[in-house]
DNA sequence: CGTATTTCTTAACTTAAGTGAACGATTGTA
DNA sequence: TACAATCGTTCACTTAAGTTAAGAAATACG
């Protein structure tokens, strides 16, 4: 489990053991069940969150209609937009799948980042990276139809397409359940 | 001009003259004529723009089609993707208004930021400003219909609906300029 | 100043997504 | 295990976006 962490965090700055122990001692990994809510609309957190296994989805709940926004699975994190503008949560989060998460408070990263520099350029340079990938998932998003966005979901993250109810899978691709069932039905005609 | 710029930068830290004159000793403000490109496809650039007067955007040619998926105006900056990923571009930046920018080269800007720590801390604020407004952006985008899309523009950066082209606004919004120019006339017939 | 180009709008037609409803299939739970 | 709730699919119908084409308006430019 440490080691899933530390092989990730290896890519981007190296720990010596003492600073790998210093870690551990924090006590964030958490094993949370299936189904359990982790943040909800108009809550305030510091939580921030990163999937060691598992899946978590945040979702608004619109006109009484849950809408899928983001799905993060191994190896990515969650920081809620209200953690950063410390005000209550616009959405839900929570956990579509048993998972390992690895959940850090504001405050405590602060602590972290003062005692090992370190940290503080991996989490900045993991924020510009994280930036420019989310500019160019929003930007395919508008330049494709519900289609194309399904097929290249199915390329880029196949695991998801599995994984993961039709229906939040639907609202994730900006269309209802019924839609995505109908475009599917309708690839699998055009392929025979 | 220099003013804008700091009064910007005294919202996330506060600079002595001397850290100003330095600043402005870099000789970063660029006059830009309309039209310009900044950057093409296939270009590499370490590049980052910051728009003290004027509008850039960025747009994609698929398929022979140019497809604007996003605008800058006054106080908002570009780093594009490439920079950070040290790839050529996947798409075009150009002014669509005669313009005043801060034009800022990655190299530089580490050496400006081992210079002076406080711009690396507003840089990492910035950078997880931006995240959030962004996700945000891409989550309300993801929940809400053409109509409801322009609808919230309209509120939200009514400049942009005077300043920039109907098909490229239309792009931005997801669809083509003739559903646009139907959705308007759409909604005046609603309202009246 | 006039011509060429680009831009915006309108219209008719096609295609695909939204809506409401129904019906098994699956899942969760007492 | 049995019952209830949730989920996925299908269908008929409605609504809106894509497409193609045409023409008017605005803009750029020699």
């Amino acid at each position: 489990m440490e080691d899933l962490l530390f092989a990730f965090i290896s890519k981007y700055i190296s720990l010596t053991e003492d600073e790998k122990k210093a870690i551990i001692s924090l006590d964030i990994f958490r094993v949370v069940k299936k189904g359990t809510t982790l943040l909800k609309e108009g809550q305030k957190s510091k939580d921030s969150y990163f999937v060691i296994k598992g899946c978590i989805r945040t979702y608004y709940i619109i006109d009484g209609e849950e809408k899928t926004t983001a799905f993060y699975t191994e190896m990515e994190g969650l920081t809620p937009p209200c953690v950063i503008s410390k005000t209550p949560s616009e959405y839900y989060v929570s956990c579509i799948e048993d998972s390992i998460l690895l959940v850090s408070n504001s405050d405590m990263e602060g602590e972290i980042n003062s005692k090992f520099p370190k940290f503080d350029i991996m989490c900045r340079i993991l924020s510009e990276e994280l930036l420019a990938k989310q500019r160019i998932d929003f930007d395919e998003f508008k330049t494709s139809s519900p289609e194309q966005r399904y097929l290249n979901l199915l390329q880029k993250r196949p695991d998801l397409v599995q994984r993961v109810p039709q229906h939040q899978l639907a609202s994730y691709l900006g269309i209802k359940p019924q839609s995505l069932s109908r475009l599917r039905a309708r690839i699998l005609e055009k392929k025979s």
